[in-house]
DNA sequence: TTCAATTAGTTGACACGACATATATGTCGT
DNA sequence: ACGACATATATGTCGTGTCAACTAATTGAA
């Protein structure tokens, strides 16, 4: 099997397979790892509009995440407000029920840093993110990215 | 931003755009990323049982992927016949027409591998393949690509 | 000032992907 | 031969993701 093609199998199945994980560990809190994601991005970066939001988020590139940020509301961890200078704004902002759930989330995110770290244990990443950097550099999801580590 | 985060956000954001591009250099085939590589999959190692068929894709670990192979079958590339021998199993092949598809649907891949080798130009990936391998050894997506690629 | 762009968000449609449950069909012990 | 178990596949439900088309609010240029 050609390089490329493994690595890009590769990617797939440790998206994939990390991603069941966290949704297996996110599910007592009855919140999907893209909901988690949200949360963490509205606590760091928070107030947002919906498109502000959109650029932090690496689970959903281009859209506007309108539908993802609707079950949150409907959950109560989420506040959406009309922006009072422009009414086609609207303030998202996590709501005292939504703060408290970070704290869960960031232990469980934690467990699955450790078993990254499992893995990369005595390797040199340093490759790893070159290569990775470079692929996603110009596309939408490694933009957000780059933007939530800056600020 | 810790490296396990940064890790796994530059994963899960290297799988979409991948799998966008694909999808997008797909759609005028009619087929999508998953059932391409359905048909790639029974094209190199069909024909296959549904169960058999599972075990070699990335894209759905551990379900057996019945209403994949529908739309495969609704739309004439595959042909799904009852094996003679036990009534419970499936014989999947490609139909003709999913036969002269591959041709295509193996260029239009060339292409994504292409980018993925530029991304990786001048780059040591044996520790990208060492992490990633590791991270993914256990697990049914993982397991299944070293299926595919013994065979 | 008025109306054509532009911008922010919503909604419809479709195909996944994961989990759970259900329905055949076959196997095996007795 | 009968029934408990196991196997292969199908189906229901939910939450994404993606593309495209739509509405509403604002801007700005003739």
């Amino acid at each position: 099997m050609r390089p490329a093609e493994e690595l890009r199998y590769l990617i797939l199945a440790a998206q994939r397979e990390g991603n069941r994980m966290l949704g297996q560990a996110l599910r007592p809190l009855g919140i999907t790892p893209s909901q988690a994601e949200v949360i963490r991005v509205l606590q760091e970066h928070g107030p947002l509009s919906l498109n502000g939001l959109g650029e932090l988020l690496v689970c959903e590139s281009g859209n506007s995440p309108s539908r993802l940020v609707d079950r949150l509301v409907a959950l109560g961890l989420v506040r959406r407000d009309v922006a009072a200078h422009d009414r086609r704004h609207i303030d998202l902002s996590l709501t005292q029920e939504g703060a408290e759930l970070v704290r869960q989330i960031a232990e469980i995110e934690e467990r699955l840093y450790q078993s990254i770290d499992a893995a990369a244990e005595g390797r040199e990443l340093g490759q790893v993110f070159a290569f990775l950097r470079a692929f996603v550099a110009d596309l939408p999801a490694g933009q957000a990215l780059v933007r939530r580590a800056r600020s």
